[in-house]
DNA sequence: CGAATAAATTGATATAAATCAAGATTTCAC
DNA sequence: GTGAAATCTTGATTTATATCAATTTATTCG
């Protein structure tokens, strides 16, 4: 918890202890094991997870397939965005790659300490933001670079989450098959 | 400016009149025309534009052709995300597509509005969290449709802006080559 | 531990979309 | 309004990556 104190921090300093306090109430310990759902196809996404220790991953089921669009790990927030910040069903699943410990809150609780807290607004802006520009590199990569160069990027930003993850999921977020990731690794040594 | 502070009204029913008082101030109406360039690869984004009236489209150049990322029209807030919350340079370019009528507020006021109005997060928040969730479903999209689908889909959900861009534009946005798109809609008459 | 199952690799072929090239149409500028 | 330039369309060919199929390697769990 600790950890996402300090995150809090970092983004507003004067964030009063009060909130904190109430904050520290809310949030919910959970230790779940790996291939646990945070979230799955059609259903609305209720909580905000933060990752204390472990490894998420959020994807999409194209035809039987699926498509990953992310992964999250330690001390990084974890929603689908559409739904959650919508409340819709959403198209996205989110799953854990490894038994994981996560903080997690309620929207409603979101929701109330944005009204009691207004400061928090503060908090939640600037996170937003960032996850927004973590979203749009993402998807830059995605437009903008073939393959091998996908591989490449994914190899050196995501270095610590490269040796956690099956190869058919890095494929899969790189938008392309195992087979072509087996390939362009075999060509590489 | 009357459909800025109605957005802002509907994000926030109770925000202060001081603050839009203030925002009125800063706002700076801009008329440009076509062509003109809002930010440029290279710079970094100092404004955030509100389209009163228009057309914007977002691209980065690969090699030498353009990838459209978006485009945004009458009554969208229009910033390179990157860009503007990092302050960093922009991979970005941001150019009207059409003679338009903007409204400009630079970082420095918005962040001043920020700190002067702490309400005023609230609607930061609830408009970040909105721009973010459309730019997952566009992301979403590219993803999960092949051409055709996406070009289906721009065709719906764009349809305002369909007849208003050139085919290049809207071939770019689907990540697709202006050949390709014209054969999408041969195939479709 | 060791069988059963799932995942990764490698090879052969198929395919969607890109590229290259030429012509038709639209748009722009003087 | 007319010529020049840009854009769009259509066709032929190429290419990157997917798909299909078979084998090897790794993982799971009884």
């Amino acid at each position: 918890m600790d950890a996402l104190f300090t995150i809090i921090r970092q983004v507003h300093p004067l964030v009063s202890d009060a909130l904190l306090l109430k904050l520290g109430q809310m949030l919910h310990r959970e230790e779940l094991t790996r291939k646990s759902f945070l979230l799955t196809a059609g259903a609305v996404s209720r909580k905000m997870y933060f990752v204390e220790q472990g490894l998420v991953r959020g994807y999409y089921l194209k035809d039987d397939k699926d498509v990953t669009t992310w992964f999250m790990q330690q001390h990084d927030f974890v929603i689908s965005p559409l739904s959650f910040y919508r409340q819709r069903p959403s198209f996205e699943y989110l799953q854990l790659l490894e038994d994981s410990v996560l903080y997690s809150v309620s929207y409603n609780q979101v929701q109330e300490l944005y009204r009691e807290f207004p400061d928090y607004n503060l908090v939640g802006r600037v996170l937003t933001e960032d996850y927004y520009v973590r979203s749009e590199i993402r998807a830059h990569y995605l437009r903008m670079l073939s393959a091998e160069e996908r591989h490449t990027i994914f190899a050196k930003n995501y270095a610590p989450v490269m040796n956690r993850v099956a190869v058919r999921h890095i494929a899969s977020f790189l938008c392309l098959t195992p087979e072509t990731v087996s390939r362009i690794r075999a060509k590489k040594l």
